[in-house]
RNA sequence: GCCCCCGUAGCUCAAUGGAUAGAGCAGGACCCUUCUAAGGUCAAGAUGUAGGUUCGAUUCCUACCGGGGGCACCA
């Protein structure tokens, strides 16, 4: 990686190397200077000169300037040369390019999505649930083994209350759906009823949802009441106990999370017998560590956001390290009608499902609309404005980009297999700036492996594609000069490979023609 | 009352503490006898308010004003 390089010509550690958005400044910069200085004293000024000259006497031919700008930053120019490289470098590596080493191939697991099986997928899980699926793209792509889990909640009160609103004793759920469970389902008895709907909506509705439209595929599925039937519930409360955690008050269990950084202690048994969805949690959370996981990603809405809490002090009383555990909290959708907010309710039957999203406006439009906001903003939705937008959306706009890509080389007469093709005359800045955008895939993946930000993969997409429909319109690619249209073929080529990789970790399609 | 999240252009969203805050849509002016005009070029347009930390703040801290969510022997 490029960014690795130049911290080895400036040979200091902790160096941060940033990439330039504004090509006035360099490709690269570092403010490594600034920092010294503002630690050991005297001048940025002054240090950021003696690292430009450490920097140009390494004679690397990745460099085609340094300069110092401002009050001590260090911009850095690639040159020409190392840029026609890559694009060598892009072509060999085809579709292992962007794949990075950030994982050391340790184990992670990601569990997103996790609805009850109590009716259909809704605009919620889309967010989370595309945002796992990227995040597991990108996982993998730097080299973390990467586990897809679904949690299924097939057990407890809301299986329950699934049961008795198709027996009729109390309605809890509203729609289609559950008149079509109640012709169903013939007996009278709720939990029953509840269970045997609960494996229905799992695999007629959810499933469906989830492979045929949202195009994911879940490594486990894996059945909370599974933990009760091997006795890791069990197991799991006494082994809290055992480490003092636990203790009884007014005929209920408690576990004593307020001694681990929680608010306040929480049921585990309640005084009628049944256990919470706590204690199965507990057992679910300690079955994941047992399993030899590495990291674990829990991807929740926020009405979950006082959960992390317990689960760190389960995590923590069980003594298992809490800061293997990432939670990302994606807020909540709003649904918008007429310039105004209704509120969604599963209950009472209001809610757009996504199955009814990606029927209005397709799977790539509707992943490429949750995947480019960041999860802790609140977005609006509004599925009449989707489906308007969707003939002008973003995606549109990069996939006919490969469309392009994909027309041009389908035209051209490319030299034959093994011609060593000379690509210095890649000269034009539209061409030079496209490679620049190409080669960030690898910084893109190892950025989002780390923090978690995959909605950077999809500014990215929409910037590669601008700058190849720049170059499409500066550079005629096939033309009468011979050697020109080979090289600038070899571009095109690159720059598809550079595409597709990335519209695959989106997991967008990439059509050929549009 | 306490806790979490958000407030950026008319609208929907970006921006590891960096330099001139980026896109798309809507609106304005241009560019097709040429590899897909679902494209390109130009102009216009924004950090809720008040302080603080910093060489430097959309980003960190404090208060306030708006909006969303959470505070069960529910899940």
């Amino acid at each position: 990686m490029i960014r690795d390089q130049i911290k080895q010509l400036i040979n200091i550690p902790e160096a941060q190397i940033t990439r330039v958005e504004n090509g006035r400044f360099g490709d690269y910069s570092t403010n490594i200077a600034l920092k010294s200085a503002k630690v050991q004293g005297g001048n940025p000024l002054e240090a950021a000169e003696e690292i430009k000259g450490k920097i140009l006497s390494a004679g690397s031919d990745l460099i085609e300037k340094v300069e110092v700008a401002g009050p001590g930053f260090i911009n850095i120019f690639i040159s020409p040369k190392f840029l026609r490289y890559q694009v060598k470098e892009i072509m060999i590596l085809g579709e292992k390019y962007g794949f990075v080493d950030s994982g050391k191939g340790k184990k992670i697991q990601i569990e997103f999505i996790s609805a009850n099986p109590t009716g259909p997928l809704t605009l919620g899980n889309g967010r989370g649930g595309f945002l796992g699926d990227v995040l597991a793209n990108v996982l993998a792509r730097a080299n973390w083994k990467v586990e897809r889990e679904y949690y299924v909640n097939d057990s407890g009160e809301q299986v329950r209350k699934l049961g008795k609103t198709l027996t009729g004793e109390e309605i809890f759920y509203k729609g289609d759906y559950i008149e079509d469970l109640r012709k169903r389902i013939e007996t009278k008895d709720f939990q029953q009823a509840g269970e045997k709907a609960a494996g229905i909506v799992l695999s007629e509705m959810i499933k469906p949802t989830i492979h045929g439209q949202m195009k994911i595929d879940f490594d486990n599925w894996f059945s909370e009441k599974s933990l009760y039937e091997s006795g890791e519930v069990e197991q799991a409360i006494d082994l809290l106990n055992k480490k003092g955690f636990v203790c009884e008050k007014e005929n209920a269990w408690w576990f004593k999370s307020s001694e681990l950084g929680d608010e306040k202690d929480r049921v585990l048994i309640k005084a009628d017998g049944q256990k919470t969805y706590l204690a199965s949690d507990i057992a679910y959370l300690k079955n994941k560590f047992d399993r030899g996981f590495d990291r674990l990603v829990m991807i929740w809405g926020a009405d979950h956001h006082g959960y992390i809490n317990r689960i760190k002090a389960a995590a923590k009383a069980l003594g298992y390290d809490e800061n293997k555990i990432d939670f990302i909290i994606v807020q909540l959708a709003r649904l918008i009608e007429d310039g105004k907010e209704v509120k969604m309710s599963k209950r009472a039957g209001v809610y757009v499902t996504l199955d009814e999203l990606i029927e209005e406006v397709g799977a790539d439009v509707a992943r490429f609309f949750f995947l480019t906001r960041s999860p802790e903003t609140h977005l609006n939705f509004d599925l009449k404005l989707a489906k308007e937008q969707s003939e002008k959306n973003p995606v549109y706009y990069i996939q006919y980009a490969f469309a392009r890509i994909s027309s041009i080389l389908k035209k051209a007469v490319l030299a034959p297999m093994g011609t060593e093709v000379d690509l210095s005359v890649l000269n034009h800045s539209s061409e030079l700036a496209l490679i620049k955008y190409l080669i960030r895939l690898p910084e893109m993946v190892e950025d989002s492996a780390r923090d978690l930000q995959v909605q950077r993969l999809t500014q990215y997409s929409l910037d590669l594609v601008r700058s190849f429909h720049k170059f499409y319109e500066d550079c005629r690619v096939i033309s009468e000069d011979e050697k020109l249209s080979q090289a600038r073929l070899e571009l095109v080529q690159a720059t598809k490979t550079v595409l597709k990789n990335t519209l695959d970790i989106l997991g967008i399609g990439a059509p050929e023609k549009m």
